[in-house]
DNA sequence: TAATAGTACTTTGACAGACAAAGTACTTTG
DNA sequence: CAAAGTACTTTGTCTGTCAAAGTACTATTA
């Protein structure tokens, strides 16, 4: 994490994150944290409460929904699924990072 | 102004978006606002309250100095000048940008 | 076996950037 | 003369991010 990311840089691209990680497979909060550690080369690191808030939020909307897992053993895990809706937010917000991307390479 | 710019996706590029501006010239407020809608291709308006708020920071912190112009009639105008500090940031915000997008690029 | 590190989830409170809304004041145009 | 445009500014609100703290269990290792 030598990186320079800056908090306000990837604003508002979390919650795509997070739903383009269950459009593959379902997954809990801590795997989910490890992923994106892994999917950015060690680059970025999304914070849990960040992480956390942005499932309440995603839930809240009808775009992921959860349930526990049945682990007999080992700490239990609450697991994401990401639903139609989700889906849906999903294309939409890649086709707005797109889009801004776009906007903002041409004003600096 | 059709577009899907979200203000969360944007963000953190304001005080580049402003200092880039000012590499090029000398200006004031409302010329600043009118110029990014103008080179957004009318895709993207920075709200004047954000842009007073960015010339806030910058000038606090140096980046950029102002002075009042020299109207005779018409309303007065204040300009802002980028400094050496203002260009140093810029550089850095730049290459900092494409760090990023990349890193979102991947995680998306 | 006791301590430590790792897995896993959650809440609280604070901060900063963006912006809506409102206001002041002057000028140009219909 | 009214309305629209130019130009600057303040106040208060909202939202996403995150630091910090906590709970609880498991695996390692000294």
């Amino acid at each position: 994490m030598k990186g320079k990311i800056s908090s306000d840089l990837i604003r508002g691209n979390t919650d795509t994150i997070v739903l383009g990680i269950l459009r593959t497979t379902d997954s809990y909060g801590y795997e989910i944290y490890k992923k994106i550690i892994e999917k950015s080369e060690g680059e970025y690191e999304l914070k849990e409460a960040t992480l956390y808030s942005s499932f309440r939020r995603l839930e809240k909307e009808g775009c992921i929904s959860s349930y526990w897992g049945d682990e007999t053993q080992g700490g239990r895990r609450k697991y994401y699924k990401i639903t139609s809706a989700g889906e849906t937010l999903y294309e939409r917000n890649k086709a707005d990072w797109e889009f801004t991307k776009n906007i903002i390479n041409k004003l600096l």
